[in-house]
RNA sequence: CGGGGCGUGGCGCAGCUUGGUAGCGCGACGGUUUUGGGUACCGUAGGUCGUAGGUUCGAAUCCUAUCGCCCCGACCA
């Protein structure tokens, strides 16, 4: 994308009205515009990285045999009074009536559709497991929306649900959520630890949240050192082996990480001294075992091997695709602006012609250009008539993890320069050399 | 939902106490200049001062109502 042609409207000054890191630099970056209270639109630069977290949340689904459906954004309230939360779920739940005067709503989750979907169409033990999910925008009437997409009224999430026979196999189904998630946050270059929370309304006996360690959490939490060193890494996982997904839940939770909720002052005592830790986190994701509460409540049942028919086992989990973003930024910045990690990087990285307008230079950046275009790196190229400190002011605000600077000065030398976001380094050399070594480093991120 | 604050060009703000017909910085646009970390200068455009009503010769300014947004708390993925 060439900058001169792209939508990509940032501010010079921080917005009034953000408090929070992330929710400032969202703003300033051009990537979100808020329309309302809570409610946000997506500019192309948040749009596209919002797509790149999804597509990560899918691919991590899938790889685990979980399969995609859709379900709508307003639902039948009648569904809702069959497991009774219609009337459980209070303020929070925006209600509406359709011309007709039928009672619909906004949903905040999906767990009574799902249920709906399974009965009408599965009876037998033989159709199980089976574990569905959808990403999907919800919305929740919070009285107090605050902290940009960390805490809006409408927000994107993946919601998944799992059916199985009997306990062993829902709880199997759990794990292997766990397992899927930690994937899913790694591959975005968060460290988001599992930690034992409360179910709440959704209710359940088994539930983990998944946690990223920054200071503008909303979570107090409570943890042993050791547990952030942990990474599944590339190890290959066999989702439809018990006993080794469970093994892996088990070194993953095994160590003290627990919230507020239900810390155990006691138990955080036992941890070393030297490593027992209180911090803050943001909640990104929480996995739930609930069993036949709404599969009972609402009828879904299925005919076991032995002739008997039982409500179905259930769980759900759940990732905050939009609260991602501003999990994310909270997790990776500087006082420049946003450091993507590659993974969710809108552009794989920015070119930044010093002279715009110079023949040689141009030539230099249309080159490098297609150049990661062929080799299917996607790049913002700066062809502003701006002076060099704009360009790359610009670049630290949207925090593009790499960017090529090409110059007059560099190219007599037949060289441009390759500087890391993170790390701030620059190594000269050749645009060829340059676009090896994006291609390398991102292929580490497929 | 309790408490507090704020609505003035695209953004950040001043002006309001002590009514007299709106200003600054940034940004945008045009020009000159400059060109390796937000260049300098000149010029241009852009505002029913959130909305409605009231007081007054006169309201951004005072009064009333209303809408919206933000912050703290309670609540929450």
């Amino acid at each position: 994308m060439r900058l001169s042609r792209y939508f990509l409207p940032v501010l010079k000054e921080n917005p009034a009205e953000a408090q929070i890191v992330s929710h400032r630099l969202m703003l300033r970056a051009g990537m979100i515009k808020q329309q309302t209270a809570g409610i946000y639109s997506w500019l192309p630069l948040g749009f596209k990285v919002l797509k790149r977290i999804e597509q990560i949340v899918h691919e991590e689904q899938e790889r685990a045999g979980h399969i995609a459906l859709l379900m709508p954004t307003l639902q039948p309230a009648d569904l809702w009074r069959e497991s009774g939360r219609y009337e459980d779920y209070g303020q929070e739940m925006l209600r509406i009536k359709d011309r007709h005067g039928r009672d619909m709503l906004y949903g905040p989750t999906n767990e009574e559709m799902i249920t709906d979907i399974f009965r009408s169409h599965v009876g037998s033990y033989k159709d199980l497991p089976l574990t569905l999910y959808h990403v999907q925008w919800k919305f929740r009437d919070e009285v107090r929306p605050r902290f940009g997409v960390m805490r809006g009224r409408e927000f994107y999430m993946k919601d998944g649900y799992t059916f199985d026979v009997d306990k062993a196999s829902a709880l199997h189904a759990y794990n292997r959520h766990m397992v899927a998630y930690l994937r899913t946050y790694e591959r975005m270059g968060l460290t988001a630890i599992p930690m034992r929370a409360d179910s709440g309304p959704i209710g359940g006996d088994d539930t983990h949240e998944f946690l990223v360690l920054a200071e503008t959490g909303e979570s107090e939490v409570f943890y042993d050192q050791a547990v952030t060193e942990l990474t599944l890494g590339e190890r290959a996982v066999d989702f439809d082996n018990r006993d080794e997904v469970a093994a892996i839940c088990d070194e993953f939770t095994t160590l003290y990480a627990r919230t507020d909720e239900t810390h155990d002052e006691a138990l955080f005592n036992a941890v070393p001294e030297d490593r027992r830790r209180v911090g803050r986190g943001i909640e990104v994701g929480q996995i739930f075992y609930f069993g036949t509460k709404y599969s009972e409540a609402m009828g879904a049942t299925v005919v076991t091997q032995d002739g008997n028919r039982v409500p179905v086992e259930m769980g759900s989990h759940g990732i905050g695709v939009s609260r991602l973003l501003g999990a994310i930024i909270e997790a990776s910045h500087d006082d420049k602006g946003i450091i993507w990690p590659e993974g969710v990087t809108p552009f794989h990285a920015g070119i930044v012609n010093l002279k715009q307008g110079d023949a040689e230079a141009d030539a230099a950046c249309e080159s490098l250009y297609k150049a990661l275009a062929g080799a299917g790196l996607e790049a913002l190229y700066d062809d502003r008539s701006e002076r060099a400190g704009a360009k790359f002011a610009t670049m630290d605000l949207i925090g593009l993890p790499w960017r090529i600077t090409v110059g007059p000065r560099g190219l007599a030398k037949g060289v441009v320069e390759l500087t890391s976001r993170r790390s701030g380094e620059s190594v000269e050399m050749s645009p060829e050399a340059a676009v090896a070594r994006l291609v390398e480093i991102y292929a580490q991120h497929r």
